[in-house]
DNA sequence: ACCTGAACACCGTTCAAGT
DNA sequence: ACCTGAACACCGTTCAAGT
């Protein structure tokens, strides 16, 4: 056949496409020559775009953390800034569970990420932390978004699940559970992300600017 | 050949040499075939022993989550149940740093892991927590722990790694920058389990049992 | 430049066959 | 019961060939 007129393929199209297989099927389910079949053409014409499937993977992580506001620093409020892109990142990989290890484990270039990383530490510098701190901070945030994505719920805890259900008779039929599942990670995850920046009013008054 | 007069192998042998082997080279390096190869074996042989390879993995998780010490919560405090559980456990996956995703989205059973989280649980309850927030509070220390370990740190806060470098001018040889990294996940995560543990006594005044 | 077809070196898993 | 050898249906990736 050889080259088309009008090219069949380009990498918006193939990073959007795994995305949506593994949101469908899950990661595992991802294959180079899957993916190929669900886009009409053969696996080796992928690799004119991509030069391996972790560089789509790549692209796929930096497509989930694109556009996660960091705004929240602009007033000089640290923890408004800490918690909107906490709510921000969390609800930016809950949409896409099946693609959170992608995101906590990828080893590639990420320029999104790099931009989002880049805005938090210069908003918690810039409201008066330490630039070590802000290191820690920024990393503790983004430890609680990827902890609370990247583990399925009923991986481990789900004694803890039946104890929380437990508290809602009504919500136990079968067909809410994922959607309960999915309520107790956010929960969690907002206590913990609000519990944290509470504690770190203490450290903030000891190790933070004067004003 | 046939059987064996002495097996040749056995599911714990199996289970240690497939961390080993994670360890040394990676998670992905692991196939059946080279761990196998390992135990100077056929590939087909380990399926004597574990139904299938994500059985295998699932024996190596519960193995590192075995014996992480939930000693804390007997005198009755919460907090430093917390502190001594978060730590144990955050180092008892730190030694493993290439099996932490098994850890994070295994999908088996794991009878020592739900052992760990009902000890912890029971500890907070017992400490005067609703069950509810002892599920939400062993959640969010569980987020901290799975993010602090699955994230290789080069992956997004580069930069961060270098502000906080500059403040270490001494360690920025190429041969420390590993230990480096290690260092600044662990206090990261020692700074958000301090932090949370301490913005969570306002919830604990406020929901806690009255004593 | 972009896609194809065929190939290479791998996978996880199954299963009849051996002792 | 436990291990082997061969097979099945897959992988990621490469590359000469086509337009």
């Amino acid at each position: 056949m050889g080259r088309p007129r009008t090219p069949l393929l380009n990498r918006e199209l193939i990073r959007d496409t795994a995305l949506r297989l593994i949101d469908a099927d899950g990661l595992a389910a991802l294959s180079m020559r899957r993916l190929a079949q669900e886009l009409g053409v053969q696996a080796a014409s992928l690799y004119s775009h991509y030069p391996t499937k972790d560089d789509v993977l790549d692209a796929v992580a930096n497509l989930l953390t694109a556009d996660v506001d960091t705004s929240g620093f602009a007033g000089g409020d640290w923890r408004a800034g800490l918690l909107i892109w906490g709510r921000a990142y969390h609800a930016a990989l809950s949409a896409h569970p099946n693609a959170v290890p992608v995101v906590a484990s990828g080893t590639g270039r990420r320029e999104r990420f790099l931009a989002m990383a880049d805005a938090v530490h210069g908003g918690l510098v810039g409201a008066g932390w330490p630039p070590r701190y802000a290191t820690m901070i920024a990393g503790s945030v983004k430890y609680l978004v990827i902890g609370a994505t990247s583990t399925p719920f009923g991986s481990g805890f789900a004694d803890d699940v039946q104890v929380y259900l437990d508290r809602y008779p009504n919500l136990t039929q079968a067909h809410r559970l994922a959607e309960q599942a999915e309520r107790i990670d956010t929960d969690s995850f907002e206590l913990g992300l609000e519990a944290l920046v509470r504690g770190l009013e203490d450290v903030y008054a000891a190790v933070g600017r004067q004003r």
